[in-house]
RNA sequence: GGCGCCAUGGUCCAUCGGUUAGGACACGUCUCUUUCAAGGACGUAAGACGGGUUCGACUCCCGUUGGCGCUACCA
């Protein structure tokens, strides 16, 4: 049977990391084994509709190259592809099972249901409907439907015995039936409930496997019986673990970055996050960090997915990223650098031949201290502007010392009579100017970096000043020179 | 509270009865070096606890403890 899988979110906010990660699963999985990824947009609630959250998620998929086969947007041959446009599915299988007597109208209003589960609470019963329209006679439903009073529709459970389902993570996961609720499976206004429109869908839409977070496991009961009482084939379940923050609850908007959209806006790679995120709960068994997709792709086994949380670490994601930086030429780093270097003003925006050129040599230059993409306009700003952001410590600690002014003078001038401006000549004539001004090494090459870069830190010197150019280095030499 | 899931270093994983318990991040030291990185070398650091089963348990079973999740006309 050909495998299918489904990733299927609402469109209620940012999609974070852990939904992400569950779509990193789905994709895979359903690419090694050469089935199809279904997309589906679960907006069923209708009260916490997010505009633009759709776009963003679709946004986000792509950006990672987790692309569908059949969606809302391109459809399919299971479509519509939003649970909003398929209401009569929904419609049609609760009345099947009305009519069969397996599910049941509930006319109680919330208020009601309110006080009955303050009241379970507060003498410590365990909280659930009590059941009270599930006997309703046939007179007093139709007494109740000739008002035109409001129901919902509620799943009738098993009164006892248990509910068994094998997850492939966990093994066989049992229930004990007389704990289950009487869950309401369509709403008031119409609208099916996630347990019952999933239900309904997946089998629609013959999904194969059903994978999503382990938060779901102890409402798979409610899944495994609606597919009983419709007679329908389960699908396989799988329930990866949770991602955690790093206070070990289930990761959400107050552990900070969690929307995925953040870190495609700090320039985290694509192959980074899917790296990181592929290994977050799942493991190939092997003492190896670094797969590329093509790797992932062949390697992904449910087998293989772990049985235990994870905490998501923002450190380790960020020396990954860097690792793929690194594996970037420098012409790929320079395209995906240049966005930033142009919303931080440093570069026009279109660039001649000679300006790119110029670029990518700022760029290989930056490319072993580069982690994310948005640290790039800091790290090469004094390669780009004209007038130089002197970071404190530079200035204090070697330009407004007493002895700079004549070290700078004398490698302004011996540097200026360069006529083969070339890294080693530069470094033989910033050495010697050293000596002859009574500084060596560092003594000489500290001061230099300060004026012709503002700052303590950056690439290697020489490497940073040919690049800079013959006019730049005398002309920020000499102004620093009188700085102090 | 009830129900469920889980339990190897600070973190992510490996080891599916016999290993000096392995790799990576982070951390520390050293190296390279003009600095910061990157790279290389080395190091600190783990089987929650208690019972079993077994010739032998991190590994299997039970209990305890702990963590997390669910407990909505949200998903």
């Amino acid at each position: 049977m050909k495998v299918r899988v489904r990733f299927a979110p609402s469109p209620t906010g940012s999609p974070h990391i852990g939904n992400i990660r569950t779509a990193v699963f789905d994709w895979l999985f359903a690419r090694h084994e050469g089935g199809t990824f279904v997309l589906r947009i679960e907006d069923t609630d209708r009260t916490r509709l997010v505009p633009g959250a759709l776009e963003e998620i679709m946004r986000d998929l792509k950006w990672a190259g987790l692309q569908w086969d059949e969606g809302p947007d391109i459809g399919g041959p299971y479509g519509p592809y939003t649970q909003s446009e398929r209401l009569e599915n929904y419609q049609k299988y609760a009345q099947q099972l009305i009519d069969q007597g397996l599910v049941y109208k509930c006319y109680c209003t919330s208020e009601r249901l309110g006080e009955m589960r303050k009241q379970q609470e507060a003498e410590k019963r365990p909280t659930g409907y009590d059941r009270r329209c599930r006997n309703l006679s046939a007179e007093e439903r139709a007494k109740l439907d000739a008002e035109g009073m409001p129901f919902v529709v509620r799943f009738a459970m098993p009164e006892s015995g248990t509910t068994t389902f094998k997850d492939l993570v966990r093994g066989e996961v049992s229930f004990d039936n007389s704990l289950q609720d009487d869950f309401v499976m369509l709403k008031s206004d119409g609208f099916p409930t996630y347990h019952f429109a999933s239900v309904v869908d997946d089998h629609l839409m013959q999904i194969t496997h059903v994978l999503r977070g382990e938060e779901w496991i102890s409402s798979a009961p409610k899944h495994v019986q609606l597919y009983k009482a419709l007679g329908w084939e389960q699908p396989v379940w799988v329930h990866p673990p949770l991602i955690l923050g790093s206070d070990r609850s289930k990761l959400s908007k107050r552990h900070g970055s969690v929307n995925f959209s953040t870190y495609i806006e700090e320039g985290y790679l694509p192959e980074a996050m899917i790296n990181y995120l592929a290994l977050l709960g799942w493991s190939p068994a092997e003492d190896r960090d670094l797969y590329d997709i093509g790797e992932l792709v062949e390697k992904f086994t449910l087998e293989g997915i772990i049985n235990h949380p994870a905490i998501f670490d923002a450190q380790k994601l960020l020396w990954m990223n860097g690792q793929y930086i690194r594996k970037k030429s420098v012409k790929e780093l320079t395209d995906l650098v240049l966005p930033y270097l142009k919303k931080a003003g440093l570069a026009p925006e279109s660039l001649s031949d000679a300006e790119m050129d110029y670029m990518s040599k700022v760029v290989s230059l930056i490319q072993d201290r580069l982690r994310v993409l948005s640290e790039a306009p800091e790290l090469a700003e004094f390669f780009l502007v004209d007038e130089l952001n002197y970071e404190p410590k530079a200035l204090d600690k070697w330009i407004k010392k007493p002895e700079t002014p004549a070290i700078l003078e004398k490698v302004a001038d011996k540097v200026e009579t360069l006529d083969d401006w070339s890294i080693e000549n530069i470094e033989t004539a910033v050495r010697e100017a050293g000596v002859e001004a009574g500084a060596e090494g560092g003594k000489v090459i500290h001061p230099v970096r300060a004026a012709s870069t503002g700052r303590t830190v950056g690439p290697g010197l020489f490497e940073t000043l040919e690049l800079l150019g013959k006019d730049r280095v005398v002309t920020r030499l000499k102004k620093a020179a009188k700085m102090s």
